[in-house]
DNA sequence: GTTCATGTTGAACAGCGTTCAAGTTGGTGC
DNA sequence: GCACCAACTTGAACGCTGTTCAACATGAAC
């Protein structure tokens, strides 16, 4: 019974999920499939291929049609959507940070987005800007809430700091619910491209 | 002659800016200082220690006082003093993204920016909730513009993507000035900043 | 000139991504 | 039913990595 290139990526991503992207190796996937670490390699060129490969996957649901609604509203469903997708697997936003993709999802993602904000009003090249800004601002919320879920050791952190009066505000601010702190900081985005809609020249 | 903790981050920010992060070894920076390899754990615990002690050099300029102004003007100071510092070695944006830092210039610049928000009128939570969102976006931006500077085959990139309405509209994003466009995204951010303050409630 | 913390050596360990000639498998055409 | 060729897999090796540790060197202080 031989692999497919897609049970590859399958099994990575459960690997992925059982140990983390730190322990996901060539040796422990070929084991986990049946296989000789060595055999990957036709399937992939090397582990950056595949990890390219698993962020695409990871990233399928931007690939869905919006629902109807303001161009704002869709943009949040994309935003939340994004967010969702990397945090249903471990360390999903790491693997997707890692990976300039080119790969159809993600190209999908983007096209549509930067569509959404083009009908809306804005010039090619700014909304392809504003994209990008509200893209790197999911994938580092994202990464840092699955490195807070991960280590026990999270609480520690803030103790390494000095005592200051903005020390606890510091804490507080890390330690809220996650998806509140996430929706305030994509509407702060959302309502930076509503001011630049409301310029004469976004 | 031996070696102080300062001269190895010295050292080893020398080497990343000759080789790269990927390049930067143990040996090879032991090499470099004229040490063989298992000393350096002398000085850090291991690898990672010393990452998070080279970021924290990296980021040092945002332990500086900001010109008095008014509080977006600040803001916008230290937005580009962060991209300034990141952009200052080769592959700092990487470096400082791969290590949570509670080191004494993060930490420094962390407060300093909350305080100004919070002055400005934004409550605690909130204020650095904004914080991390800008913080994200400085730091997304520079890790794509070290990529791209780095890489001779960031052209091949687009030619990658499928032939679309949008692919050309996707490249010239991409290619455009990067301080013109890191300035875009950074008002962008100030924008939303500057709308929650106009509401009763930020 | 001895002492003691501070720093260094050199060798080893286990693990990593990657390569490649040699072998095996599975489906297609005859 | 058999031969064939492409699609896969093996198993061993290569060079590299971060990290550990007992033994050794150094430098300043008394």
């Amino acid at each position: 019974m031989q692999l497919r290139r897609a049970d590859v990526v399958a099994g990575a991503l459960i690997l992925l999920d059982a140990e983390g992207l730190d322990a996901l190796t060539m040796r422990k996937l070929a084991a986990q499939l049946g296989v000789q670490a060595g055999g990957l390699y036709w399937h992939f060129k090397n582990k950056s291929a595949l990890l390219g490969a698993m962020a695409d996957e990871i990233v399928a649901p931007l690939a869905a049609e919006p629902a109807p609604g303001s161009w704002d509203a869709q943009l949040t469903e994309f935003g939340h959507r994004y967010r969702q997708a990397l945090l249903s697997h471990r360390d999903g936003a790491r693997v997707v940070a890692g990976t300039y993709v080119t790969e159809p999802n993600t190209v999908r993602g983007g096209e549509m987005t930067m569509r959404i904000l083009i009908e809306a009003g804005f010039p090619v090249e700014r909304a392809g800007w504003a994209i990008f800004a509200a893209g790197y601002y999911v994938l580092g919320h994202c990464i840092e809430e699955q490195a807070q879920l991960a280590e026990g050791d999270w609480a520690e952190r803030g103790a390494g700091l000095p005592d200051s009066a903005l020390k606890e505000a510091f804490e507080t601010t890390i330690r809220a619910r996650p998806e509140e702190r996430f929706a305030y900081g994509m509407e702060l985005i959302l309502d930076g491209m509503r001011a630049r809609l409301g310029e004469a020249r976004p």
